[in-house]
RNA sequence: GCCCCCGUGGCGGAACGGCAGACGCUACGGACUUAAAAUCCGUUGACUUAACGGUCGUGCGGGUUCGAUUCCCGCCGGGGGCACCA
């Protein structure tokens, strides 16, 4: 071993914590620095400890930071822990151990691990979610949602005490659906009415029907629907946790149920959180995921009169993105759900009816889309009056339609919808064709009806359809919705596939909600004074197997006298998500006991300006913590709209390699029995046996997972570091290969002993103030360039091979150079900080080198006295010639055009063109 | 099915439309060593040639260009996302 890196590395980790080296500069103090806050996804600390994934990023990020500052950057990068979750309180209640002593010992793991890789944050900043100094502000940020609600009007949170004041002065009026609207003036209530009845004043309002008001226009809010639920982990699950009907933990089986649940309206955000992504520094594809989340589309709701009403004229309404296609509507389906499907189904269908829907409720959602291969449904018997052409149209419940999408119910359009017309064929249902992909020409018939056939569901031109023929799709689009406007059926509208945030869990193990519920259940925001609101010590903690969460357990805690009125504490507790939703403001000021934040520190530091994290959190977190970040901007607690403005997801570092015969069973070979075979790989001992090479993502169960204490233990932080910055693109997914780490090893072996010398042959490096010799210092000043821009590129792997190249061409020389032994020192001290820092103090500083000044480049010392052009005939490389760099394009193309190995391909012949790409190259285009 | 990304030596990967394969690993040869490890030096895309050299070569087929790994069109293969969203 030429350098003991394990002594270095703890000598400068240690310096580092005590000197407090990487603490940003608060904002009073920083004068005119430009600011960076360069941020990491933090991790949960389970009890597994870090993965090689977490290093990636982490690297990243610190490369990047530590090259900031010596820029004179004031850097903001923190770290700290998301430890609310399912696994803490899944391996408490196994060994039954309190979540909060795991947790505790797995944050510590955790830090011990972080720290060993020599990261450069700023350990004042540490956040932990569980801490209640933590979470009391989570508390408070709900408490915010609570008491706002979305401005129609303005499009933005405002608190509900605006509401309150602009409904008491009848600037809103109240929709029977309960949605609120301008004013429009007396005579225009009408227009906002809905299918019973017209708007009204706040005070026409009863006591009930206006606590009820508020309370659904709140951004949290509690509703009754069906959920995800799991006896066997004793919780709700989002949909992302449910795969196949059962628990993505453990395998329980999850059922359907409706229960009354806390949520968030991220669904008032959904046009804001679309438009917003357009100025971000993101990943277009990470853009489109949550693009296509948000699931934007627009169309119109057209009402369809039941037949045979008589008495009150009832009618469905469905929405539709094809309001063009109107004329090809011969049936509509409702979701099974669908709160009509009782009143309109006639006596002789009900009992399929009524079938049907005990099939399909037993499913949850992921169940219904497994089994969609097979179209199923039922008539009802009720018939509805396709409004542009008055034809009665059947009614059919299907499952292909569901209550959640929409309106819950569709017109079907089986010659332009692939499920339309798989349910037509099935059951018989006619098919019209109303769009052609050719214009059609006046006076020419009319296409023909399509008897059995699909067409098209691309846009083209409206036929079969009076009101519309001819039109080119978009704007036949509109002519229709707006003429069935005028009739009032119809409505341009805009409609998501996002739906509300479901908030609350049973579990024990995560912030409670700072709420009081009263004898009805209605729910009580309690005063910030008693925040945090603690998570009760309890001793069983275990689910109850019940929808009871364990909180309902803590029985001292439950019960609250206020006012002379008896309140319960609400029991559920809030979701993972929740903590890690603002945590990079808490950083900013994490000992404020006064505000979640401080205004000015907030202003200085926001917006993050690289955010590095894996693509899994793509519209989840990400999702999650831009719609708070904009609740927290209207209502004024942060300055910018967006939080995060630049984001890299680092690419999955993958298992190694592994190779197996392509036979059944396949049997597991070695790299060194495999040759390649043409386009495949086969056995050296027989090559008739076809080999395939893959690579897996790294698991417990596969056993190709890398632990980087052994790593770090082997071959030090340094090279650990190196290795996984020089793997391939930080955005890639790579394979770990552990025999290729000994060549960052040798590296830095090789740059200890240019350096500092070989203590084993007691060889001292010779470092000497002398000048750079010529060919050294434009390789110099190469690297100082190159290792600069590819840092700010996020591009390390190449920044890398410069500095290899660099110590390579320093390799066997006499004497150093002081300035390049520095230069060397300061670009090596991003990637691999310990080993600089020993370098540094050899040369004889006595401080660390975090801030000191990144060395400059002379751009003018690029160029050396004479530089090599390759000289091409049509285009094929056939010589070199080297001239002064300074040389006129004349000389250089008199050169070229002598150079032997080049004459030997123009001689007799012409040169009919002659390209001179200025100090790159000749190109003489000869016939 | 729809959308996005990617195909370069034995491997990981480099190349503003301008010398394809930087840099690292592996393998091979050599030096040092009693020996091994470590280290150092050299070779390492394929075919061809005694050699100088030549020909081919960035998944496949075409196009644009003096010149294409890079730009355009069409395939094939791999990865990821979404998926009864009306």
């Amino acid at each position: 071993m030429a350098y003991n890196f394990t002594a270095i590395e703890k000598k400068w980790q240690s310096y580092w914590l005590e000197n407090k080296t990487f603490a940003a500069i608060e904002p009073a103090e920083a004068g005119n620095m430009p600011k960076a806050y360069v941020l990491d996804m933090f991790p949960y600390p389970s009890g597994a400890g870090l993965h090689v994934g977490h290093p990636e990023g982490y690297t990243a990020t610190d490369i990047y930071s530590r090259y900031l500052r010596m820029k004179g950057v004031n850097v903001l990068h923190p770290m700290g822990w998301d430890a609310f979750g399912l696994p803490a309180e899944q391996f408490a209640i196994k060994e039954n151990v309190h979540p909060n002593l795991t947790t505790k010992k797995n944050i510590g793991n955790f830090r011990r691990q972080i720290q060993m890789l020599g990261l450069s944050y700023d350990w004042d900043r540490e956040v932990d979610t569980t801490d209640p100094g933590y979470y009391r502000w989570t508390q408070w940020i709900f408490l915010q949602l609570f008491n706002s609600y979305f401005n129609p009007i303005e499009k933005k949170a405002m608190p509900i005490a605006h509401l309150l004041q602009e409904l008491a002065n009848d600037n809103f009026v109240v929709a029977p659906d309960g949605s609120i609207h301008l004013n429009p003036t007396t005579e225009g209530m009408e227009a906002i009415a809905g299918q019973r009845g017209i708007a009204r004043l706040w005070r026409e309002l009863g006591p009930e029907e206006q606590r009820e008001l508020l309370d659904g226009q709140r951004l949290a809010y509690m509703d009754e629907i069906a959920v995800n639920w799991c006896p066997g982990l004793g919780t709700v699950l989002s949909n992302e946790e449910v795969i196949d009907g059962k628990s993505e933990v453990g395998g329980f089986a999850v059922e359907r149920r409706p229960m009354r649940q806390w949520m968030l309206r991220i669904t008032s955000y959904a046009d804001r959180l679309i438009e917003d992504l357009a100025g971000l520094q993101w990943p277009e594809s990470l853009k489109e995921m949550q693009r296509n989340w948000i699931g934007r589309s627009v169309g119109a709701e057209v009402d369809f009169d039941l037949a045979n009403a008589g008495d009150e004229s009832e009618a469905i309404t469905v929405f539709t993105t094809r309001p063009d296609t109107l004329y090809g509507a011969t049936y509509m389906v409702l979701s099974p759900e669908h709160p009509l499907v009782d009143r309109i189904t006639t006596d002789a269908q009900k009992p399929s009816v009524a079938q049907y829907r005990a099939q399909i409720a037993g499913k949850s959602d992921r169940e219904r889309l497994a089994d969609a291969k097979e179209k199923t449904g039922v008539f009802t018997g009720a018939f509805a009056i396709n409004p542009v052409n008055d034809e009665p149209i059947p009614v059919w419940i299907a499952d292909y339609v569901l209550m959640g999408y929409g309106t819950g119910a569709i017109m079907a359009v089986p010659a332009h919808d692939e499920r339309d017309f798989e349910f037509a064929i099935k059951f018989q249902l006619p098919i019209r064709q109303v769009v052609s992909p050719n214009p059609i020409v006046k006076g020419a018939p009319a296409n023909p009806l399509t008897p059995l056939g699909r067409a098209s569901a691309e846009p083209g031109y409206a036929i079969n359809s009076p009101m519309i023929d001819g039109l080119p799709t978009e704007e036949a689009k509109e002519r229709i919705t707006a003429e069935l406007a005028v009739e009032g059926v119809a409505n341009k509208c805009v409609k998501y596939k996002l739906r509300d945030w479901l908030f609350s869990r049973q579990r024990y193990w995560g912030e409670p909600f700072p709420i009081l519920l009263d004898d009805n259940g209605n729910a009580h925001a309690i005063d910030e004074s008693e925040l945090p609101l603690k998570l009760p010590e309890i001793s069983d903690f275990k689910p109850t197997g019940t929808p009871q969460p364990p909180l309902s357990k803590a029985t001292d805690w439950l019960n609250v006298a206020r006012d002379d009125k008896t309140f319960t504490r609400e029991t559920n507790t809030m979701p993972q998500w929740a903590g890690s939703c603002w945590y990079y403001l808490r950083y900013i000021d994490p000992k404020n006991s006064k505000r979640f934040v401080d205004p000015v520190k907030e202003r200085y530091w926001m917006p993050v300006d690289l955010y590095v994290g894996g693509v899994e959190h793509a519209v989840l977190h990400l999702l999650y913590a831009r719609f708070w970040h904009k609740v927290l901007f209207d209502l004024g607690h942060v300055s910018t709209p967006e939080p995060f403005n630049k984001l890299v997801n680092q690419g999955l570092i993958l298992g190694e390699m592994e190779y197996h015969t392509a036979q059944e069973p396949p049997v597991k070979v070695t790299e060194d029995q495999v040759e390649r075979k043409g386009e495949t790989f086969a056995l050296k001992s027989d090559p008739s046996v076809r080999v395939k090479a893959e690579c897996f993502k790294m698991s417990k169960s596969r056993g190709n997972v890398v632990n980087p204490d052994e790593i770090v233990r082997d071959y030090g932080a340094d090279t650990f570091r190196l290795y996984e910055m020089y793997l391939g693109p930080l955005e890639a997914s790579k394979p770990w290969n552990t025999r290729d780490i000994v060549g960052m090893m040798r590296f830095l072996n090789a740059v200890w002993r240019n350096f500092v010398g070989d203590e084993e042959s007691n060889k001292v490096a010779r470092v000497e103030v002398m000048p750079v010799p010529e060919g050294l210092e434009k390789q110099m000043h190469r690297t100082i360039k190159k290792v600069a821009e590819d840092i700010e590129g996020l591009r390390f792997n190449t920044a890398i091979a410069e500095l290899i190249k660099l110590n390579n061409e320093v390799t066997g020389l006499l004497a150093i150079p002081r300035e390049l032994a520095e230069n060397f020192a300061l670009m090596l001290a991003p990637f691999a900080p310990h080993i600089a820092e020993e370098l540094w103090s050899h040369l004889g500083h006595t401080k660390t080198l975090a801030r000191r000044p990144w060395p400059t480049f002379d751009p003018a010392k690029l160029q050396a006295s004479t530089m090599e052009i390759p000289v091409q005939v049509n285009g094929k490389l056939r010589g070199r010639i080297t001239v002064a760099a300074d040389a006129a394009e004349e000389a250089i193309l008199a050169a070229a055009g002598a150079d032997p190995a080049v004459k030997q391909w123009t001689d007799g012949k012409t040169v009919r063109k002659t390209l001179y790409v200025p100090q790159k190259l000749v190109n003489f285009v000869v016939g």
